[in-house]
DNA sequence: CTCGCACGAAGTGTCGACACATTATCGTGG
DNA sequence: CCACGATAATGTGTCGACACTTCGTGCGAG
């Protein structure tokens, strides 16, 4: 599944064959696509009778879905599905626009022609789908762009905070992409990017990736969130 | 004790009393004063009967000090206190640098006149201690300062990434710091970063807080880090 | 004397059980 | 008929136990 990609900078901090981590993975999927809502309880006696485990496995599982913020754990209280709360979306994107505008910095410096070059072919694609307005299609292959700009940056950490607010991200992306005009908008934005990169402009590159996320906030906060 | 500070935002996270928050903090003091050595074992069966508890308490401690970088757990292997690099160090101190950029720019646009009033405050303690070559006091009163800056950016998530990145720092502070000349250097540029924030010009703000955070970098990599 | 293997010691991940806290249910009084 | 308090049901945090794995030690073959 694509879903994987979300994951691609967690894997290894822990075992990825681990018990705790595979229920992690399953909940943080169901989260972050909907399927379970803000405010869902999700207790761990339940799930260990679900996952046919016992609870202390699970409670590891509820605790690193904590640490990305998809689950809110009350002491002695039962654990739920953490809230969106707009100003939180705010926050979130203020930190990630910062970020990403460090990542475009440090690639210009740190990667090599080819993969700017590699970097111009995600933009196809996204291209593409902008013009064929397919906005789930977009909407991987602009992850898979961002993950592959992060690895350009060379720098782990960075990469793993990124991912760790993808994550959170991911939860509101409908709100994000689907109203018109904003793919085209956004793919141009790419190509000043890109643009950017091959000229190795890096502070153009950094306000540019800078204003292409503040640009999805803009977009979020016109739908009105609740 | 002034360590408290550390942990200022993940307060609230974990409820300060449990019992596992309580066995990370006693930890993580330890590794970040230097007290437990990089590499260091720290098993939770040993951990467990110090701290006369069972082992699941102590579990949970540790995967609260992974999360804060302060140990590695492999899998199925005795967890210890994760190593010092100079190329990690140099990634966090680049993130670290962005993020306060961002907190500076934000801070501009959201505190008031008071507020930052009171940020000059601390510039006097920063000051005083610099002339008198107090180099523990300018760190703590440092750490102050920053966290009332992330504090007036009105941005609970990035202030709480901005805590967890400075407990990793914790630990090679005394590399940054008593190098001679470094904090006269170091005071003139939290001088003008005052004054920008007096100013309300956020552009300078947010460069002047991101370049007082890389020559600590600077001074860092000038030593010469095993 | 060195290398490698086997055996024992110790640690990890998981489990079921327990006391205590929280939450839901239901009966009673107003 | 609703509010409220006792009581039952369910969940959390912690514990000690167990199988399996990893680590350390010493013995024996070469």
């Amino acid at each position: 599944m694509r879903q994987e990609l979300l994951f691609s900078a967690l894997r290894g901090v822990e075992g990825s064959d681990s018990l705790p981590f595979a229920i992690f993975q399953e909940l943080a999927v169901q989260i972050v696509e909907g399927r379970l809502l803000p405010g869902h309880e999700v207790n761990s006696a339940e799930l260990a009778r679900r996952f046919t485990t016992s609870r202390t496995p699970v409670r590891e599982a509820l605790l690193l879905l904590e640490r990305e913020g998809l689950v809110v754990i009350p002491p002695r209280r039962r654990p739920f599905v953490s809230p969106v709360a707009l100003g939180q979306v705010r926050e979130i994107y203020e930190i990630r626009g910062s970020l990403y505008g460090l990542v475009s910095e440090l690639l210009v410096g740190r990667a090599t022609d080819t993969e700017i070059k590699a970097l111009g072919q995600w933009q196809d694609l996204l291209e593409r789908d902008a013009r064929e307005g397919d906005v789930d299609g977009y909407f991987w292959h602009n992850v898979g762009f961002r993950n592959a700009e992060a690895r350009l940056s060379r720098n782990g950490e960075l990469q793993r905070r990124l991912s760790s607010l993808g994550l959170q991200m991911h939860r509101f992306r409908h709100l994000s992409l689907s109203l018109p005009g904003r793919l085209l908008n956004s793919v141009a934005d790419h190509e000043r990017l890109v643009r950017a990169y091959a000229d190795r402009d890096a502070p153009l590159a950094a306000a540019v990736s800078r204003s292409l996320v503040m640009r999805g906030l803009r977009a979020i906060e016109n739908t009105g969130l609740s």
